[in-house]
DNA sequence: GTTTAAATTAAACACTTGTTTAATTTTGTA
DNA sequence: TACAAAATTAAACAAGTGTTTAATTTAAAC
């Protein structure tokens, strides 16, 4: 498949990934992706074949986009208490600066097998659980980390914390007495970010 | 709104619920839901008024139906590692259970604001927030638990860790050898349970 | 300047959606 | 049995969907 886009086609997927994003795909008709866009109804199958076809091209766009930071990362010369905490905040960020295609791909397609849709998505996220092995094996020989710990399961919950909380946003704004979205965004980047560190590394260095 | 369903609405509310959790609520028309419970279209028009109020009916349905056994818990004579552990096990079990309902409720709904779907969610996430409170600040009062937890990011690492796997069963299921539905399931109440609990425990014990 | 390909358009197409209608059957009651 | 309310049906409805067509405009190449 083809991973060059020309400007005319960018324009299409940045404003169907925002639409994506906010209304879901199914509730996203390729009539309102070309109002928005402010292109004829008939370009996004002329550009990308189909709807369907349209998505695979943003994941493509969006995953290729992404540069492998986490593995420099291990490679560094930190300890590897910092690196679990540097890795994290990477985590967080990555997701934040690209929320609209990790909510699709994560809850929109997650439970459908179709292999070629998945098959960047799971590179990606293959990729992602090497690196944290080698960071965890390293605390490991080092005497520092537990050595009981199910390191597939470390990225779920990570994950899982980041994604069930801004996906719950009106709630825990509510909560939390979070008055505008910059102060949603910031608590995530200061007291949430700090939690899941905080909770790994405990995770990581308890001793029951 | 009425609570009490006749035995034909109450088929139709678990079809519609095995549906939507399977294909999205979006994805699943009416007539999908008629012809697999075998009624005319027109009937659920007929019993709930709209497909909307159809997902409303099956809200109130299943949380009305979920009795409040962590409010009971945190009044048991148990030390707080223990009802922690409980109320993990708990969490994952009601859950467990009743997945269709909160897939559709966590992910579905999440991001939009209409109160008057949301407001029995939020009154049970209240609930199940000052329960949990409680049991924290029993075991900081018994010098057990540290002081500095922020308690309402203790329910997203837990439901947002089961989630997150759970929603990426195919992923997990190959990552992990997992061969069979029934050894997902199974890996769920054994492996991923623990991990949590080891996690949530080490979170609020462990000193830095 | 003419030719050829690419880009863009409005309209139509075939299909699905949720919902409503009006007629019919079933059910319960007096 | 007769009546009235409830349940059920097939059909129609209007609106929206993704996609395709065929005509037109724009751009590039010779």
């Amino acid at each position: 498949m083809k991973t060059d886009f020309n400007e005319k086609q960018i324009q299409i997927l940045l404003i169907a990934e925002t639409l994506f994003a906010e209304n879901g795909f199914e509730r996203t008709s390729i009539r309102t992706i070309a109002k928005a866009a402010e292109i004829n109804v008939a370009m996004v199958s002329y550009y990308f074949g189909s709807k369907e076809k349209l998505l695979e091209a943003l994941i493509l766009y969006r995953t290729s986009d992404l540069k492998i930071q986490i593995e420099n990362l291990s490679h560094e010369e930190l300890d590897p208490i910092e690196k679990i905490d540097k890795l994290i905040e990477l985590y967080i960020n990555r997701i934040r600066c690209n929320k609209g295609i990790y909510r699709i791909l994560h809850f929109e397609f997650s439970s459908e097998e179709e292999e070629d849709k998945l098959k960047i998505l799971n590179q990606l996220r293959d990729r992602n659980l090497k690196s944290l092995e080698t960071i965890i094996h390293e605390g490991q020989q080092k005497g520092i980390f537990r050595k009981d710990i199910i390191i597939p399961l470390i990225s779920p919950t990570i994950l899982g914390t980041f994604f069930h909380f801004s996906m719950n946003k009106p709630y825990f704004k509510k909560l939390l007495a979070l008055e505008t979205d910059e102060a949603f965004e910031n608590y995530i980047q200061t007291k949430l970010k700090t939690h899941i560190q905080q909770t790994i590394k405990a995770l990581l260095i308890y001793e029951s």
